[in-house]
RNA sequence: UGGGGCGUGGUGUAAUGGUAGCACAACAGACUCUGACUCUGUUUGUUAAGGUUCGAGUCCUUACGCCCCAGCCA
């Protein structure tokens, strides 16, 4: 039934999610025949985030492993906040996910049942209209800690109920005169059992059903009766709906319809971002990203612009796990997980980020060797390409000190190191200007290394660098990402500050790259090892025909940097 | 402080009342024409205190800590 294959490495362990599934079908007269149906419920009201990813990847995950079906569904009950743009930019990244709705459907679909609903409700007498202001109601639902009063309304006619419901949707009434409100328990200590609105007036558009509709559901009013239309057997939401399962529980029960189980699960905090949509909003309308798809942003589309991709996120999702325990996920096992991806596919280029030019005074002028290069050691289908070799090279400016520790492998004066796919060299004499900043290194090659001969096996150097050639490589443009807040927890800012202290104000660094030739014909989108540095990723929407612009997706691991940084601090 | 949840190594996540496992990270070593990858190994844990039991992460009691709820948002 189940195929845990889809768990990713290691034993597969289930989540107490499918643990609840396989008994409710194994227990359940009312599963008997059905398969797992479940839904991802978003409201249009933005671009989605890693956060929803994890809803995603479980939803459509769980219809897979069981044979079920899982619908996209809009959540688009309140048109002041919700687009066509949202609702677009949704299905393109739950699509570009790797998963297919089986139904894509919409709340508004169900706006005529569900207003007949609720006057079946009024005909009951369980719904009333309202005339309370917002204020009022406020002051009528008590507090936490004390109970409500019941609303002067509550107990007017069914008749007069109809009549004035009817009259609210006809747009007798301004925005915010009436409601229409379930009767159940004004000292119900779970504060939404407190005669909860069902409707309100608003004289909105709305981007589906226009201005068909001036009053319009609550989200607990259309959620757990679309579920059930829908035939959900399992509606997955997070912690915070937790307290909103009586209600749902109590409007099935009450209106006599197939009756859906609501499981919540703790949604995910990622250290140094933000997740919430407000949050995210206020980035992009305050200019410090420059959109949704910001590369720096924790959205789908910004992380797809990154370089991420489809299968390091669900890698990511099914290793941070599902439970009800709210935790924070360490940003490293994102980036993690687009290694992990990243290193089976990505081709492998040289590029220098730093330039410091070398010139091999034993090398003849004007001479270009075709070097043989792997494209990929991780895929052996991969094959090899040429890249050209000569005088002049650039190496990076941190393959060279002076004055190194004892643990350097890299080049240093009177010191040898193999040029990748090239040759071994030796540092003769350091050229500086008169500030003594290094202008360039003057070195000489060994014939009898060229990397792939049979005399070259014989030279052991403990150091590899990359190089490329001074004049036979391009320049590209290649952006240099790090986190957007240097705090592991934005929001935790001091009093009087607020998450946007905490930004990063280097989250980028721009620099003009040497690159070898392949490097400037890929095409936008690309993603590439460049080797000794990192993964990147040409940008979609900056890089132009012939000219692309790297981001930097993730950086390799870097072993030194990690043994230099702790031998500082010690 | 009313109600509802949740506490397992650094971070996550498992464990019919029966050897606390797995992943990621870290560390050490091997390998390496990427200080990457890969391989081998190591360190670190049940919030606390009682109780039940031959035996408790699991059951009971009490404490402590954290999260959510007072929208005509979702």
């Amino acid at each position: 039934m189940n195929d845990a294959s889809d768990h990713g490495s290691g034993n597969a362990h289930k989540n107490f999610i499918e643990i609840e599934i396989e008994k409710d079908f194994a227990s359940k007269q009312e599963l008997v025949g059905r398969t797992v149906y479940t839904r991802f419920p978003p409201e249009p009201n933005g671009y989605l985030h890693i956060g929803h990813a994890k809803s995603i990847c479980l939803n459509f995950g769980l219809a897979k492993t069981y044979g079920g079906h899982c619908n996209l569904r809009f959540d688009d009950t309140n048109p002041t906040k919700e687009s066509e743009e949202y609702v677009n930019s949704i299905k393109t990244d739950v699509n570009w996910l790797g998963f297919q709705w089986d139904k894509l459907l919409y709340a508004s679909d169900y706006f005529e049942q569900l207003h007949d609903w609720a006057c079946q409700l009024i005909r009951e007498g369980i719904a009333f209209v309202c005339d309370l202001n917002a204020d009022e109601m406020r002051e009528h639902r008590g507090t936490l800690t004390q109970p409500g009063r019941n609303s002067p309304y509550r107990d007017r006619s069914i008749e007069e109920n109809l009549d004035l419901f009817a009259r609210m949707k006809k747009g007798e009434f301004p925005d915010g005169a009436k409601t229409l409100r379930a009767k159940i328990d004004m000292a119900s200590p779970n504060l939404n059992l407190r005669d909860p609105v069902l409707y309100r007036i608003m004289h909105a558009h709305h981007h589906r059903t226009g201005d068909a509709w001036c009053i319009y559901p609550m989200y607990d009013w259309a959620h757990g009766q679309s579920d059930s239309i829908e035939g959900i057997t399992h509606s997955i939401c997070t912690l915070e709906f937790e307290d909103h399962r009586p209600l749902y529980d109590w409007f099935c029960k009450t209106l006599r319809i197939y009756h859906p189980r609501q499981m919540e699960f703790a949604r995910m905090n990622l250290t140094y971002t933000v997740m919430s949509k407000r949050k995210l909003l206020q980035l992009v309308q305050e200019n410090h990203v420059s959109g949704w798809d910001d590369p720096r942003m924790p959205t789908i589309s910004g992380l797809r612009r990154r370089g991420y991709t489809p299968e390091s996120l669900r890698m990511f999702c099914e290793r941070i796990g599902v439970a009800r325990f709210s935790s924070t996920i360490d940003v490293v096992v994102l980036e993690g997980s687009v290694r992990d991806h990243l290193n089976t596919i990505a081709p492998r280029f040289m590029a220098v980020l730093d330039p410091i030019k070398v010139v091999l005074t034993n090398y003849p002028e004007g001479q270009t060797e075709w070097m043989d290069a792997v494209n990929n050691p991780e895929d052996p289908s991969g094959g090899s390409r040429q890249i050209p070799f000569t005088r002049e090279l650039y190496i990076e400016r941190e393959d060279f000190m002076e004055t190194p520790p004892s643990k350097f492998f890299r080049l240093k004066p009177a010191g040898e190191v193999r040029l990748r796919y090239g040759y071994v060299i030796q540092c003769n004499e350091v050229v500086k200007d008169a500030e003594g900043n290094i202008l360039e290194l003057r070195c000489t090659f060994d014939p009898t290394t060229k990397s792939g001969s049979p005399t070259a096996i014989e030279r052991k150097v403990k150091g590899t660098i990359h190089w490329v050639s001074a004049s036979e490589s391009a320049e590209v443009e290649v952006r240099l990402y790090d986190r957007l807040f240097l705090s592991e927890n934005p929001e935790d800012a001091p009093a009087g500050k607020t998450f946007l202290d905490n930004i990063n104000p280097n989250s980028i660094r721009v620099v003009r790259a040497k690159v070898e030739p392949e490097v400037a014909k890929q095409l936008p989108g690309a993603k590439v090892q460049f080797e000794r540095n990192g993964y990147f990723c040409a940008d979609v929407v900056d890089s132009k025909p012939g000219v692309p612009v790297y981001n930097r997706i993730v950086s390799l691991k870097d072993a030194w940097a990690r043994m230099t940084t702790r031998d500082n601090k010690a």
